[in-house]
DNA sequence: AAATAATTTAACCAAACAGTCAAAGATATG
DNA sequence: CATATCTTTGACTGTTTGGTTAAATTATTT
């Protein structure tokens, strides 16, 4: 693959994953995402045969890169209490400088559950999460969380994560109304959420 | 206005909020909603000239039936812990009838930021807010609860109920493999999700 | 430098789409 | 029952869309 083709391809990319994730799969146009590389439509489609295929490259590559942020969270040298911090801190951060993500993510998925399937069979979540309890047993113990629990937890931990951003349209609008700035609260929310499920895992 | 041609709206409408709910805005055709309701599509247009002002009318109508469910909370009888675990079991309650709906709100939310300004307006957020703090200052004071906490403690509560539905099909995904079913995990959560979050705003 | 292969383009196509229109059917009004 | 008004339809239009094609340009190999 020539340095020329390789620029082109990668223009391609990165331009379709801006359109795609401000307009979604529905809203984006062929067209546009050419413009945006500075290209037109016919060598879009030579190198991307159909927008499916795109739509499905660049989708996966996103979720690559989204679950790739949890990894850390399998390292065995911290307590929970220690990775529910490091948790907060790392994914939020990501999502300030992806602050779009999510609701494209979820939006996606919703419409189209098939696509998530294969991610999640690659993505091994169920290993992952035995890795987890494995992990922090006697922890699990000490706060009383019995496995029927760890849906409700698990769940609560992403809400508290990602649901500003998925709902950033809504928040940012009341917040305007009361006088408090998105930015601000989501630096102050790295360390609020931490703490808020801490607390709320003890007795 | 005929028995008839209410029928006929009505029917619309319906069938409009269906199509537009599972296929969002630039998804949804205006055949299909025709098709839906068995009419034609001049007819369609007889009744809401454009696809523009059906959808606005169709998310207006969702907006106010979801903002609708918040109200109780502002009843002065309940204690703050009593208000917590009301909403969280009527609204989760709302959200299993109407599963698909926090997906394609926040969505179109985002996908045009201009629409919830004219709802917020008209619904008074802030004044709302207001009232609240009114109602509990006593109790806000007992849980040092400060001013800049209440926009993260309101986004957490609002996660903790609406993140299931929005994350719903890769939450659902995901219990399959872990041998969880989702109807349980939301007939737990009402319960979970208030004494989860009473238990983190306790010191 | 000639031949071959890869890249890029302008012009085009068929299907899908939102929206229109004239006229037919139904319903109410005098 | 005749006239006016409201409702419904089938057939149509102009535009936008994803996708194609044949030919031109550029890069690579021999």
């Amino acid at each position: 693959m020539s340095d020329q083709e390789k620029q082109t391809e990668e223009k391609i990319f990165e331009s379709a994953t801006e359109v795609f994730v401000e307009k979604g799969m529905d809203g984006a146009r062929m067209q546009d995402i050419a413009d945006h590389a500075g290209i037109n439509k016919a060598l879009l489609h030579y190198y991307y045969r159909t927008k499916d295929k795109l739509f499905d490259a660049v989708f996966e590559k996103i979720a690559e890169k989204m679950f790739r942020k949890f990894a850390p969270v399998l390292d065995a040298n911290y307590t929970l209490e220690e990775k529910i911090r490091f948790f907060f801190r790392e994914h939020i951060s990501f999502l300030q400088r992806n602050s779009r993500l999510p609701s494209f993510f979820l939006n996606e998925i919703n419409r189209n559950p098939e696509r998530i399937r294969k991610l999640i069979r690659k993505a091994d979540i169920d290993q992952l999460w035995h890795t987890l309890e494995a992990q922090h047993r006697d922890e699990f113990r000490k706060y009383n969380i019995t496995p029927e629990m760890i849906p409700q937890i698990m769940t609560s931990i992403a809400a508290m994560s990602v649901f500003p951003f998925a709902a950033r349209g809504i928040i940012e609008t009341v917040f305007e109304k009361m006088g408090v700035k998105f930015d601000d609260y989501l630096e102050q929310r790295k360390e609020f959420a931490a703490e808020f499920v801490i607390r709320a895992l003890k007795k």
